[in-house]
DNA sequence: CTGAAAGCGCTAACAC
DNA sequence: GTGTTAGCGCTTTCAG
């Protein structure tokens, strides 16, 4: 339609009765430019609408983008898995304007091991960093330096509020709870029995899972009666024991669990225990997950998709870095809904 | 870690002994070069495992790339309205890089409107087109005409298997009829009536309509009594008569939407009827969906997600005319499951 | 048929 | 403080 030519930095030069050098300086604030020209320079910006070429922009500084990754190791929880392989698409994606991603992993049960692998990313100078903050304390330290070096970082998965990221990455657990709650109800049976389980690694995490059973609680109001356990799933044999007790009470007609690795866990248990009447609703696309649900052990799932957060995350940081992108303080993903039948479309999705 | 610098064309001509020039065309196949010649920088171009330099191939190439969508009037049905709104945020995308995108609407009732833009596009002498080939016979005309003029185009929405598109964006129809299925089936009520609408406008979708039919009962099987119903949904007075009478069936428990606007069709008589008592599942996150969503009327809700259909469409067509990327012949939506619980989630969400 | 050279819009080094 | 200019890697004339 409008023969909208696209104006350059020249274009913006001559309008404003500078040269490009200057126009450059003042789009980037680097070097010195005297304050009136500098004023009227930004005018002339602003009342074109000028959009700098990324293409251009990228193809004539040389320079590589770093951005470190800083998440549980992956071999330690398949959650984490799914996480770090977000890192490869974003590569193929990224890499033609030069970027380089490295990952860093820590223990998961382990805050020191946090907080070494944090000294570790640090002393990378990297541009930028993505993380997921585990460890609330460890965490707090990290940012205090990226923050006195300058150095941008999002947030990812768990979100830690006295922290100031450019952006967090992660789902409205709150909500999330609710769904788990209205998933719980579908089927009126009688029994009103909802056991709620916190099956964690860290201690950390337990008030982020507190906040999903909040939400539940709130769902499913007085009619139902809940209970919730907090387990440490280190001591299985103790483990076995304590749910084996909890799925035997004979009112109990629903089980919620607030983490991924603990849903197939209790889901073992249950079938285990010929529990597979009760309802189970949890979290995240495991392969051990995925085969309970599929045998029907499982009703649902909640899909927190940790590996398109690390895209996103990779993306957004990327977005920042190289072309000055705004980012929202807050992504929060949609509370995808698995069943049985749909989680074929989920899995052979690639633009998922 | 390996200092892979880039090989660029210019290192491939010194290597081949040639000029760029000759690189490029032999790169492009096009205009002449000696045999003999071609074979030795085809050669280098092999050992040395070139990749061209998108950004570059880009900024130096000036055309403007132009593609046409072919859609229904977004103003006679929202959900083509929100499938037209994936233009805009795919514009923001990918403009810089030169892109413009006509879009061609035409009437969802009239096969010979659909003709009239055909020709319309063709006229325009796109480089590229994305087209929901509501019409059957009609869509046939048109890509005959496109494949002779050797434009490359996109299907969206319905696909037709006689044609070669360069892909397929959609859902799979069978499967998301199961999931409908599963839906209803999840308050076991004793009522094992279900009564299928296919509200539709041309009779071209019926096909389509069936395939969730046939997924729906598959899932069912033959513990439900399913009777389907094809309506057409412009003679409204008459549409409440029957549906009506439908709805009043003493043994009825759920029924199931095959279309977007006919899900608040349904919700609305149901309403009306005070029976929204039956569990009722549809699609798509119409306005007035979205109501009867909240409202409880409606159940669930499937997305299919006109929005980004186009925006990956759009896409996919640009990063095949732009970086001669291979597209999937088929790019195939998850199924979502929408709920009151988890529906703000995804209208909050930018990323999805 | 092939080579040389002028851009594409932006960055960054250098000169004044 | 500000202007000039040489690239970035590729495309696209224009000669020859």
């Amino acid at each position: 339609m409008s023969d909208n030519k696209n104006i350059r930095i020249k274009d913006i030069a001559e309008m404003a009765g500078v040269s490009v050098g200057t126009v450059d300086r003042v789009i980037h604030k680097r070097g010195k430019v005297a304050e009136e020209v500098r004023k009227k320079v930004e005018n002339v910006l602003q009342s074109t609408g000028y959009k700098p070429n990324l293409l251009a922009r990228t193809l004539g500084s040389k320079k590589a983008l770093k951005i470190a990754l800083l998440i549980p190791d992956p071999k330690q929880d398949e959650y984490w898995a799914l996480a770090e392989s977000g890192v490869k698409p974003s590569l193929e994606e990224w890499s033609q304007y030069g970027l380089e991603i490295a990952p860093n992993f820590f223990d998961l049960y382990e805050s020191t091991s946090f907080a070494t692998s944090a000294k570790e990313v640090l002393s990378s100078k990297p541009d930028g960093v993505i993380v997921a903050p585990i460890f609330h304390n460890e965490s707090l330290n990290l940012f205090a330096e990226l923050d006195r070096d300058q150095i941008p970082y999002v947030l990812f998965n768990t979100n830690i509020p006295e922290a100031q990221p450019l952006s967090f990455i992660g789902q409205d657990l709150y909500q999330s709870g609710k769904v788990g709650g209205e998933l719980l109800s579908l089927d009126n049976t009688e029994k009103k029995g909802v056991a709620v389980f916190h099956i964690h690694e860290s201690i950390d995490n337990s008030v982020h899972l507190k906040a999903k059973e909040t939400g539940l609680r709130d769902f499913l109001g007085t009619a139902y009666d809940i209970e919730s356990y907090d387990l440490n799933h280190v001591n299985s044999g103790e483990l076995n024991q304590i749910v084996s007790k909890i799925l035997h009470q004979s009112d109990l007609g629903a089980a919620f669990v607030s983490t991924s690795q603990g849903t197939n866990i209790i889901a073992t248990l249950m079938e285990k225990h010929n529990c597979t009447h009760i309802k189970l609703v949890g979290y995240d696309l495991l392969a051990a997950n995925l085969h309970y649900l599929e045998k029907g052990v499982i009703n649902f799932l909640i899909n927190q998709n940790p590996k398109r957060m690390t895209q996103v995350g990779i993306s957004h940081l990327t977005n920042h870095l190289l072309f000055h992108k705004e980012l929202p303080r807050e992504e929060l993903f949609p509370l995808e809904i698995i069943s049985k039948q749909n989680v074929g479309s989920y899995l052979n999705s690639r633009i998922h």
